[in-house]
DNA sequence: CTGAAAGCGCTTACAG
DNA sequence: CTGAAAGCGCTTACAG
């Protein structure tokens, strides 16, 4: 194995020094362009390649920030890391990523791991169980900026969609389609599903809808899930007017489920969702669903840790911060028309 | 900003040398447990954090190994990449991400920033227009090995489903279904899709059933590429037996034009893809599908990198492994019956 | 404008 | 069994 090419073999070759070296590898005013030009080819004959590591042992920043999400089969969560990949890497930062797998004890160790390896900061979208003071002892401790993405827990900074506006938006247009019973389908106790549930039903109480929404229709995050809770919805006798599940993929299971008892989503019963992955546009028919744009969550999020990380920044309060929703109306409900 | 806490004032708090305190972090049976205990017991009171990149300085692995694939919209990838979170977690490592976005040029950025940062190794799932022969000259000035990920380019190690062999079989069903003709949708000039093509043409020929894949029917890996590619065929007035799109993304454009046309997919043309992605399954009428196995195939990398990690294995010669594919038969084909 | 020196926080022979 | 010392490859005041 060849022995590594340091600063040191560089500026030997180039007959200067090392801090000569270092400082044109820096970009540093301070070297003359002919001084400059004589370390670089060194460099380039030499084959020299810079080791950050040994430069973050004396600089305060590795230029490298974690990003832990639960998992990224998930569409929506896949295009928020796409969203924050972008951003970090235009400014020069490598990403750590670590999948959870919504264990808390996984992200634990995760965030372990990155605080190891120097993160500069770390941007979150945190387990379902996660215990907030367990993971802000864990940061505090090492110092380090955390910002939460998509799930909210009081007391750290915050990007996500605006969840409970988006619910109302849509127990409107149900209203205003003419649902008197809405079943809202999936799901678990995420902040998202508490919004999402909140805003559903203030809008639909606020217009004499009845919302269904008990312990019995909760939910894995999957196809089945939606097809089960479904499911059992029917078994117990009741036929909503409409149907809102959880998320897109929640919703995939509820056309499936339909479908297995003969009836015809947009037409027997409205349906719609969250989310607007491809699978809403995609679905037959088209599925209305509340768009909440994952990339403007790991952009603006990205911005603010980003932000955090400049000087001067480390304590303001934290911050919070929603996107805008917009609901895609499709003709899964569209064509819905109530029975008469 | 408090200062940080080395491994100097914990020896100190322990009364001890900073060697010893070295050693018990490293689990040394030299040291008495009566010493270790007292050491933790230091640790733990002054919240002690690990500086994982002060000790790579000294050693020489980093236990850090660096993930590039061109995105993870498509559930393929993103079930490629967390397979690999799971063996390298498991293993110790933490992983970076970088996303090519099929780009060269970007992806060379990538794997220049992770080299900086010394990665132990590297996984890549390459951009198309990959140059083999840069990306090699680039790792081996560092020295870092190389696993390639379900895109072959010859002379790397490499991992990827047997697309010859899974593309054969399906050209083995649509042929005993009775097809005469049948057409290759979408993809472009990637590794898998030569492989996929040359299968499906070499099972089709022996069988007398004509393969149509020409120029035009090229597109983007979305599903407005295959409801683009497929539009083009129709324009020129060519109805085959059975569509094979390049993947589930583009078959999921194929569903849609055909009905566009008013045509039944399953009924008026047999439809099949490859992946096997939750797409197919959830399509309507569930399609047919050649299942690659992502998760193997990022399991099966993951190992091989590891493999060249230890000791003395970094100078085997290149290695390959292909995963067994598997037909999903699903009643986008199986309900299918030839015009007579 | 450039060089000698100290230091970042660890690990690793080497003594004792 | 434990400590003093050198060193990993950089950067950064500080002189000159």
């Amino acid at each position: 194995m060849a022995p590594r090419i340091t600063l040191e073999d560089v500026s030997k070759a180039a007959g200067v020094s090392r801090s000569t070296a270092s400082l044109v590898l820096r970009g540093s005013s301070r070297i003359p362009e002919s001084t400059a030009e004589k370390v670089r080819e060194a460099m380039h004959e030499l084959g020299y390649v810079y080791n950050r590591q040994a430069a973050n042992l004396r600089q305060s920043r590795t230029m490298t920030i974690g990003l832990i999400v639960t998992e990224i089969i998930n569409p929506y969560f896949a295009e928020l890391a796409m969203a924050v990949d972008q951003i970090t890497h235009d400014a020069g930062y490598t990403i750590f990523i670590g999948y959870s797998r919504d264990l808390q004890e996984r992200q634990h160790e995760i965030v372990a791991s990155m605080i190891e390896r120097q993160v500069d900061g770390l941007l979150i979208l945190p387990a379902l169980d996660t215990d907030p003071d367990r993971l802000r002892k864990q940061v505090n401790a090492a110092n380090v900026p955390i910002v939460l993405l998509a799930r909210h827990f009081t007391g750290f900074d915050y990007v996500g969609s605006d969840n409970v506006k988006g619910a109302g938006i849509l127990g409107d247009h149900l209203a205003a389609l003419g649902s008197k019973t809405v079943a809202f389908l999936g799901g678990r106790l995420a902040p998202s599903f508490i919004e999402r549930e909140k805003g559903l039903r203030t809008s639909l109480e606020e217009r004499g809808v009845q919302l269904w929404s008990t312990e019995e229709l909760r939910s894995t995050v999957s196809p089945e899930g939606g097809a089960a809770a479904l499911g059992r919805l029917f078994d117990q006798g009741s036929l909503p007017d409409a149907v809102v599940a959880y998320s897109d993929i929640v919703a995939q299971g509820v056309y499936d489920e339909m479908r297995r008892r003969g009836l015809e989503p947009g037409r027997d019963i409205a349906v719609a969702s969250f989310d607007d992955t491809r699978i809403a546009a995609g679905q037959v028919p088209p599925m209305t669903s509340v768009a909440g744009f994952p990339q403007q969550v790991g952009t603006k999020g990205t911005e603010m840790l980003l932000t955090r990380l400049a000087d001067g920044n480390a304590d303001i309060p934290a911050q919070l911060a929603l996107i805008e929703p917009q609901l895609k109306i499709r003709s899964s409900t569209a064509t819905w028309r109530p029975r008469s």
